[in-house]
RNA sequence: AGCGGAAUGGAGCAGUUGGUCAGCUCGCUUGGCUCAUAACCAAGAGGCCGCAGGUUCGAGUCCUGUUUCCGCAACCA
């Protein structure tokens, strides 16, 4: 495997920032973020990425519209998104790459001249779809069965030439299949990975990677064409690597080349992470991505989407400022499931957080704490050891973090029946070197649940390890029971 | 049209290679306990695993057909 090495690196998707920071980003960023801390935890050196993706006209007409400069309004964005660092707990060494960063738009640059160097792009006319209607040009998929736009049936669309460059998407077919086949556990899961792979055997139809600048403005200027800004694949993609500092630095030679790159994105960013990126890579003659993982989304009760409309959105700001930080965090990994679309709603949410936090992990905590204090058992020597179980170690290489989840919360349950067995709080009147060593045990196991929870919920790990360590009980109950 | 996913007790889900697979969590009922955040433990009620065929000694688990729901359907991050 990948013993020799010690080096990881992982990034989530760069959401973009035309609207606030939603409940499925949060997801996406919080499991980047355990498995940043795991494998951390073992030993590797880390290098976490995440940031934001700042071009295309939708931000610069938004920004037109409130009247502030492109600048400004993406530069608030990005201290939004930034802010999630800390609502959401993530590692403090997190990286946060922005796609208007200087490094990255000269290493846009580059990976465009080398891809153009090898002669996988090349410009031709681009019949844009126009409808007048809406001033606004349409994508196919916007128009419909009768290539008409469904707003204003009835008049044509306009045919616009447009010169654009495009990326030779085409040549990638068997290469990418070839890679497929090497790489039999590339796409998590593997119902993904069918997926990618059906598509690719059907065909693949050059992109377009660039936009006329009279037209969209905002974005990174082709290198060598004054006309011409790059559209969002040359541009976002790239952030990846741009983010470790590639062409020039020697971390990207580390965590690229050396680290297992791991890339986390959402079902809806399958196609680009795993196929277009994947032949980007090659036609610059960079090494592929070695794992692609793929979350579900989040959906509202009944598994309907949210939306504003119906109300039925999370917002993450809200959850954390009713319960905390660790409180969504545990609904984002044990309740939410790994791969599949799952329901999250604040009925849920309170439901799953009095039962397994406060009455689950909190109580536990609070009523073990609570008899060692108060019947004087002392217990130096713990060493903070996670638990020995191996599920554990597979669930977290198959990034199956609900399964990692169950398996800590079943370990609660077994300890509270521990206590409930062996009744320290009576044998404490009869036999009292046996409640002593009872309790002993209970707290020893109470120390490798708060370990095993390092990754997963780090603040409240942090806060069981220095109760037990001071033998102290709480003073607040970690998670309060909510009504 | 096509592609992918889903369909398991009231709800949300596990069930990798077919034979303790009918299970987990929440909820519900009853009993126990009292150290604890009215928390904890135990027992119980509740499902013919979407439907119809087929393969097999044996199928949620494989094959075929069918119904319903969700996503994708390419330049939309």
């Amino acid at each position: 495997m990948t013993e020799k090495n010690k080096n990881f690196y992982i990034t989530t998707t760069l959401p973009y920032v035309n609207a606030d920071p939603h409940v499925g980003f949060a997801m996406e960023f919080v499991r980047a973020d355990v498995i940043a801390r795991w494998k951390k935890s073992q030993g590797y050196n880390v290098f976490f990425n995440t940031g934001t993706d700042e071009h295309g006209q939708k931000l610069f007409t938004a920004a037109e519209k409130e009247g502030v400069d492109v600048q400004d309004y993406v530069d608030g964005y990005a201290e939004k998104f930034r802010g999630l660092k800390d609502l959401l707990g993530i590692t403090q060494d997190v990286h946060f790459i922005r796609t208007t960063d200087e490094n990255h738009i000269k290493a846009a640059q580059t990976f465009w001249r080398l891809c153009n160097q090898n002669g996988y792009i090349y410009k031709k006319t681009y019949q844009a779809k126009y409808c007048v209607g809406c001033e606004l040009e349409k994508t196919d998929s916007e128009l419909d069965d009768d290539g008409e736009c469904p707003i204003h049936k009835g008049r044509p669309i306009e045919l616009i030439d447009e010169e654009n460059y495009f990326f030779k998407w085409s040549a990638f077919q068997k290469p990418l299949l070839a890679f497929y086949e090497e790489n039999p556990n590339f796409v998590i899961p593997d119902f993904r990975f069918n997926e990618i792979k059906a598509f690719v055997e059907r065909g693949l139809e050059d992109f377009s990677i660039s936009r006329l600048k009279s037209k969209m403005s905002w974005g990174i200027p082709v290198p060598d064409d004054e006309d011409q800004v790059m559209y969002v694949w040359f541009d976002a993609l790239v952030n990846y690597i741009s983010t470790l500092g590639w062409p020039t630095e020697s971390e990207f030679k580390d965590f690229w080349i050396y680290g297992t790159p791991t890339q986390y994105c959402g079902k809806d960013n399958l196609r680009q992470q795993s196929a277009m990126w994947q032949s980007m890579l090659m036609a610059a003659g960079i090494s592929n991505s070695h794992k692609i993982i793929v979350d579900g989304f989040i959906t509202g009760d009944g598994g309907i989407k949210m939306s504003k409309s119906i109300g039925n959105v999370i917002n993450p700001y809200d959850v954390v400022s009713g319960y905390g930080t660790d409180a969504l965090r545990f609904f984002l990994l044990k309740e939410v499931s790994s791969f599949e679309d799952s329901p999250f709603t604040m009925d849920r949410f309170k439901a799953s957080y009095n039962a397994n936090l406060a009455n689950g992990l909190g109580n536990l905590t609070s009523r073990l704490l609570n008899m060692t204090v108060s019947y004087g058992v002392s217990f130096d020597h713990i060493t903070f050891e996670p638990l020995a179980n191996d599920e554990i170690e597979k669930a977290y290489n198959e990034f199956d973090i609900a399964k990692v989840m169950n398996i800590v919360w079943a370990e609660i349950n077994g300890l509270d029946k521990f206590i409930q067995e062996t009744e320290p709080f009576k044998t404490i009147k009869t036999n009292e070197v046996k409640a002593h060593s009872d309790l002993k045990y209970a707290i020893l196991r109470l120390s490798h649940i708060a370990t095993t929870l390092a990754p997963l919920l780090p603040e409240t790990s942090e806060k069981i390890i220095s109760l037990i360590k001071e033998n102290k009980k709480p003073e607040q109950p970690l998670f309060l029971r909510k009504e």
